[in-house]
DNA sequence: AATTTTTATTTCAAGCATAAAATATTTAAG
DNA sequence: CTTAAATATTTTATGCTTGAAATAAAAATT
């Protein structure tokens, strides 16, 4: 009889698929909460959040085509968030001079405004959400992911 | 001068959204991989493959509310994606004797095969995609993800 | 200077996803 | 029994997302 648990005892390949799958669940379910806390607080969208996000931590403003591979999405799809958000004067898009193909994307006063408050919230959020998590095991899980990100790099 | 890292720093608070940013970006660049593999592999989606996966595993079907509470997604998304299913001969759609209101699905046996080749190539990318963890890293990873499974469980 | 290629963005068609409302059926209460 | 509440699913309206095609401007080649 082994000592060896039956975790161990499954392929390394098995084990990869599974730690996927479980990872996958608890990113869903989290943002799952995140639309939720969105749309009930604050009448938006996890993807217009994201984008507020980018843009906040960029003073100079992004072009579209920084905005999409920033956040890992399609160009189009960049298109009409910005759009809505134009609309509903969170955003502002201007030419950039010297290139008449580009758009320079930024918050509006009043989107930085908004975003700060959402912000706060949106880390109270995580923070209450993975509670369970104290600082060893985040010592032990953010350099793992960290080692994905290589992969990310290489790859993409 | 103290010999704590930066990172250790830092509030956990901080960590813990740090952390939830590195895994969400982790988990959409895995997805952006695995949704390129089945266009061009097998011209289907991400959302089918899941549907198919979940009732792979369920070889007495499952119903739609079943389906949809096990994928973590709306009740009307999965019609949809059922529907589409359907129409390529994947899925059957059967009466549930003794509820008229429900109905029970179940892959076909094309469906059935079609699965079991699309998962053997699914596991092979996700193993290379990870590859550069061992398996001391999954027995990093593994539990603490798991942990978040039970504040899934308790919260929702 | 004219042509080609590359880059930046938008438009398009199709599918995914949600919440809310509608439909239909079953179960529970009165 | 009849009405009310709960359950299973679909429909609807809106927004997200993609890849591919279209448009337009800039940069590189010839």
């Amino acid at each position: 009889m082994t000592l060896l648990s039956s975790k161990s005892d499954m392929s390394v390949n098995k084990r990869r698929l599974r730690m996927w799958i479980r990872m996958l669940r608890t990113t869903r379910f989290v943002e799952a909460r995140l639309r939720e806390f969105l749309r009930d607080k604050y009448d938006t969208t996890l993807p217009r959040f994201d984008v507020m996000a980018a843009l906040y931590r960029s003073a100079d403003g992004l072009k579209m085509s920084e905005l999409s591979k920033l956040l890992l999405v399609s160009n189009g799809n960049v298109t009409g968030i910005i759009e809505r958000l134009v609309t509903d004067a969170l955003v502002l898009r201007v030419n950039v001079e010297g290139d008449r193909r580009a758009m320079l994307v930024c918050l509006t006063d009043q989107g930085r405004k908004v975003f700060e408050e959402m912000a706060r919230e949106h880390e109270a959020l995580i923070n209450d959400l993975f509670a369970d998590l104290d600082g060893e095991d985040l010592d032990e899980l953010v350099p793992v992911l960290s080692r994905l990100k290589a992969i990310e790099d290489k790859k993409s």
